[in-house]
DNA sequence: ATCCCGAGGG
DNA sequence: CCCTCTGGAT
């Protein structure tokens, strides 16, 4: 991969899908945060399917804080690993309420440090929340990442180096959007619809995929 | 490397 | 039925 091909592709990509918004509904960088923490390993849908009732009942930090898990579980279930997200969720907030004052820090080594979110998440709420350039690399973006041939590796880590190297900073929020998109829309894991597909005469995978 | 763990699609 | 979905903690 290089710089020209990596720009042919966005810019195809972008043409093909526009800047597509964050599919989390949320207000604020309190509910981001907790969307963010519910979104591993579900989609979008179930996430945002569950929310309305959860910030109904704890409408910020400090109210998360208080929860009683069960109570935060019956309403997450949907979510997958409810258990988990539960006690994530409650613990992030707890530690936002006393380490930081209420206040979602934005430096990532302060994000990676609360409960229930690792780079993935910290690079979401960096670049969504904060207007922070980053690249959240999730299943979908690390998926195609190795279709074009940024990388081969299932590494998310080695993803985001590739990706960041090759394709400005300014573009990097808008990368990701899109490449989410790009995943939920054509790209998905399963059947992919090369035929369809903007890059598909940039892609080795689409051309072993007649 | 393994566990968490529900829901939708093919 | 099996695979996948905006992962993280141990």
């Amino acid at each position: 991969m290089d710089r020209a091909l990596s720009a042919r592709i966005f810019h195809l990509l972008k043409k093909h899908y526009g800047v597509p918004d964050p599919s989390l509904r949320y207000t604020g960088l309190y509910e981001l945060a907790v969307s963010v923490v519910l979104s591993a390993q579900t989609t979008d849908a179930q996430v945002n399917a569950a929310t309305p009732a959860l910030f109904a009942r704890y409408p910020d930090f400090a109210r998360l804080a208080r929860a009683r898990i069960g109570d935060v579980e019956r309403i997450i279930k949907s979510t997958g690993f409810y258990h988990n997200k539960a006690r994530n969720i409650v613990a992030l907030s707890r530690a936002v309420t006393q380490r930081h004052g209420g206040e979602l820090p934005s430096a990532r080594e302060e994000l990676t440090a609360l409960p229930g979110i690792g780079r993935k998440s910290a690079n979401v709420i960096l670049s969504i929340g904060f207007g922070v350039p980053a690249l959240a690399v999730d299943t979908h973006v690390l998926r195609i990442a190795n279709r074009l041939g940024y990388v081969e590796s299932d590494d998310p880590l080695r993803a985001e180096e590739a990706l960041t190297s090759m394709i400005p900073r300014a573009d990097w929020t808008t990368a990701h959007l899109v490449l989410i998109t790009h995943g939920r829309a054509l790209c998905a894991a399963r059947a992919p619809r090369c035929r369809e597909c903007p890059v598909r005469t940039l892609c080795a995978y689409a051309r072993n995929n007649p």
